[in-house]
DNA sequence: CGCATGAATTGATGCACGTCAGCGTCAGAC
DNA sequence: GTCTGACGCTGACGTGCATCAATTCATGCG
């Protein structure tokens, strides 16, 4: 369980960024994938902050965060990964990780060798192109936290993160219409937001309370007024939908 | 001024990255950089958040500012620009700006048609490489800036950016020891650090009576303590040189 | 020179957060 | 069955920061 290609040539219910789209649509790249695939328990942490790495992993399945803590404890989740993800988690010493990387469900990735990642791209500059647009999405969204970390109330981050990942899961069809179970705790959610657990919990019953969010037992979260949500996170839904999705 | 290349062939001692190091020791990538040469002055938008783009940006000198905007007229920078420097502003829809672009100071970048770009890239291996880099460096300290952005006080942050932008002048050869001139209001380091332009003038204050920074006229900084500095913003100075310096 | 403008400063006030501390619930170990 | 540890929830309390409103300072300009 702990090595190895677990699953020989990909089902195509896996196929992260739905059929004929993303790289998932090359064959080349999915050879490639397959050949370094892994499963990994969730809780298992896969890389730590400062550990020197020369992979490129690519999500197949589950969910990752990536994070960055301080010396007194503190942690921040920089970005929640899902499946189609890239992940290249190296400063600009091109060998140091930067983040820790951590599974918050059970997961199947590739660890690819930076070397055969970079021989893949510059023999297929189609798939070159997917990835660049796969990357620009990450970036995108992003700039969109920092907008919200940095100014921006508890509501208005929540929501956006409860709306960024409902949009995600479903270009995904991950999700069951407005329902979308998000597999963090509240402690997890606040790392994610900037903010306490204790203080998503008030927010998330705040927006319960006004009939914005269905929450019921552990982060299963239903939206029931989906313009309430956008409001307060201040999206425009279409532009936000542009921005962080992959259209190749 | 307004338009065409307004400097045939372009100084040594503008080399963004030092004498041999980053894309500018390419005379292929000088080429390209020359022929879409612009200079604008301090104060002119180069950009448009949702404008369309189909251009890379390579910054020759001067500072720019990405930031992004909230409906209710709240702004984040997401990054400071410095020569060297590349932006590619756009989303994943691989056709809309992302943020504004704000020149600090009078500016010379070039502004290069993605064609192109991507051209010189695919024949060019070894730029691609350190272009990469240049990439990786600026996610890297986007990641630094969250972590104090979410967690961290406005003390930290504010010692962090100041550190940040210091250490990455000092490499550029722009500063004079520890002096150090951020071409930048109160309000717009507000922005960057996601406080309120009080705040910041508070909190600069604060660090001037305990003798860590010496703040003269309009943000000029002199480091008087970087230990206490470094402290205060939570960095460890080697870890995170290694991490958002672009060392080819 | 006085005036206008834009930035930095300072004080007063309020609130949205974090922190602490306690309680309830559930799942797993044994 | 009890014990234990995670997790979610809630109340009380303190505080770091935003906000509003003046005042000062620097600069440019008629």
């Amino acid at each position: 369980m702990m090595q190895g290609a677990v699953c020989h040539g990909v089902p195509a219910a896996l196929l992260p960024t739905g059929v004929g789209r993303g790289p998932y649509a090359y064959q080349t790249f999915r050879d490639l994938i397959d050949a370094y695939r892994f499963d990994r328990p969730a809780g298992f942490t896969v890389k730590l902050e400062g550990e020197a790495t020369a992979t490129v992993y690519y999500l197949v399945s589950g969910w990752l965060v990536l994070s960055k803590s301080t010396a007194n404890g503190h942690r921040q989740i920089v970005d929640v990964v899902l499946p189609g993800g890239i992940l290249d988690p190296v400063s600009a010493d091109a060998c140091t990780s930067i983040v820790e990387i951590e599974p918050l469900t059970d997961v199947s990735f590739a660890a690819v060798p930076r070397e055969d990642w970079h021989r893949m791209l510059s023999e297929n500059p189609s798939i070159t192109r997917e990835i660049d647009i796969i990357n620009r999405a990450a970036i995108a969204r992003m700039f969109e936290r920092m907008l919200r970390l940095g100014k921006g109330s508890a509501e208005s981050i929540i929501a956006f993160a409860i709306y960024e990942l409902h949009l995600r899961s479903t270009v995904l069809g991950m999700t069951d219409g407005y329902r979308l179970r998000i597999p963090m705790t509240q402690q997890q959610l606040g790392d994610f937001c900037g903010l306490s657990a204790v203080h998503v919990c008030r927010t998330l019953r705040r927006l319960k309370r006004h009939g914005v969010l269905e929450v019921t037992d552990h982060m299963d979260i239903r939206i029931r007024d989906i313009d309430a949500l956008t409001e307060i996170a201040g999206i425009d839904p279409d532009a936000l939908r542009q921005e962080i999705i992959p259209a190749a």
